[in-house]
DNA sequence: CTATTATTCAAGTTATCGCTTGAATAATGT
DNA sequence: ACATTATTCAAGCGATAACTTGAATAATAG
């Protein structure tokens, strides 16, 4: 009960939103929606050294935002539940539709130009089926390896300037990335557009892709 | 653009979550989803300095989560729209569903006792319309009226134990206060459960119910 | 048991946050 | 213009957070 119980609540509801107030924390939080993952490697995507990126993730934990479970000598994080998603989504959300600041960022991204709207999950897989569009991964090849939408070729964003001579201008193009949070889709589409390909984004990325229980293909996790 | 567009983009995310990372900040919050205040009004409230007050709702502006306009030498502010009730009740339900420590500070309020399942805001609305409830507005009297649900006393904290032995013991109860951030509502039931009376607690508050576009008789605004 | 690997802990430094105090600005009424 | 009221700005202080470094702990292999 404590002298205010009310002044309690509130600190722990603020521990949450604190524990998301870290540009590191949210990288290491979008890195986890990809799937668990121990300290070294969340590290090594994340440019954190060790120590400070095993304290980051102690932070998410003591939010509950994370959980770990060891395997051997690792300890392996992971998301809680779908909740943390949702409320990284909603943050995203509430920046971007707010945030003149935001909006500029991402404008930059695209010089400025034509910003086409992303595609629907549900009409990628529809034309996915219908064998209608080529699908590009725009994430690092281990990323990929961990897991891809079927049929989607990585094309990690440093190669994507060298293949674009070899794709087809009349294909329709939907390229995706780690999601909501992960700028390399909005990068790359704004490559492939520069040189008159039919590029698109894909509404969210692989965890959203996940989540709505569309086919992954499963490689080494 | 920057020499890291990624990060930017980060920052602004954190920036809205920082804003939601002071207990002192939820509760300007809590306010506001009552109704558009001014700077001073919610300084009482929630027992800031003006300056002090003041200087908080600018960081909640520059995350753009209220916004404020001149009225006379007033400034008043508001929630800038629904995305930011949704986002607070996102970052309570996380909490919630996580933190042991929230489960103890409001099973501390009950004493440990039974916690009857809160009544929906639909099921509230219907027996209303059958009279067969009595509903209880636990908030201060300023509150209740600048606007309340229709036919519910008022009913502050500190008279609800005066007034218990006015109350029928047949009759069932339904106390609500500002919202799922305030635990008046769950303070009250506590104390008419205690008297033995039937009583429970409505889920979510008055914004809530507004949002649901329940009607709310308004009083002075 | 010892060595190795993966993670966590602890101490120290710099930067930022929250709060207070007192002055400055903005709008209104006389 | 001047006084009044409501809010914001600016400077200063103590507490907290982020990052670094180096040591300590846990689990496993030899």
């Amino acid at each position: 009960m404590s002298i205010s119980p009310k002044l309690a609540l509130l600190e722990e509801y603020a521990l949450v939103a604190r524990a998301l107030s870290a540009p590191a924390r949210l990288m290491l939080l979008e890195q986890l929606a990809q799937g668990e993952r121990g300290v070294e490697a969340l590290a090594d995507k994340t440019g954190l050294t060790i120590a400070n990126c095993s304290q980051h993730l102690q932070q998410l934990r003591r939010a509950a935002l994370v959980t770990s479970r060891r395997d051997g000598k690792a300890v392996i994080y992971r998301l809680t539940d779908a909740k943390t998603l949702a409320l990284m989504d909603l943050l995203r959300i509430v920046a971007e539709r707010n945030l003149a600041q935001v909006e500029r960022i991402l404008r930059g991204l695209s010089s400025g130009e034509d910003a086409p709207e992303p595609v629907s999950r549900e009409d990628l897989a529809v034309r996915i089926a219908e064998g209608s569009v080529t699908v590009l991964d725009v994430r690092p090849a281990d990323e990929y390896a961990a897991g891809h939408i079927p049929g989607a070729l990585n094309m990690p964003l440093i190669e994507i300037e060298r293949i674009i001579p070899t794709l087809d201008l009349a294909a329709e193009i939907v390229a995706y990335c780690r999601g909501p949070y992960c700028i390399y889709a909005h990068q790359a589409v704004a490559a492939l557009r520069k040189h008159g390909l039919n590029a698109r984004r894909l509404d969210g990325g692989l965890p959203e892709w996940r989540e709505d229980g569309l086919p992954v293909l499963a490689g080494t996790q």
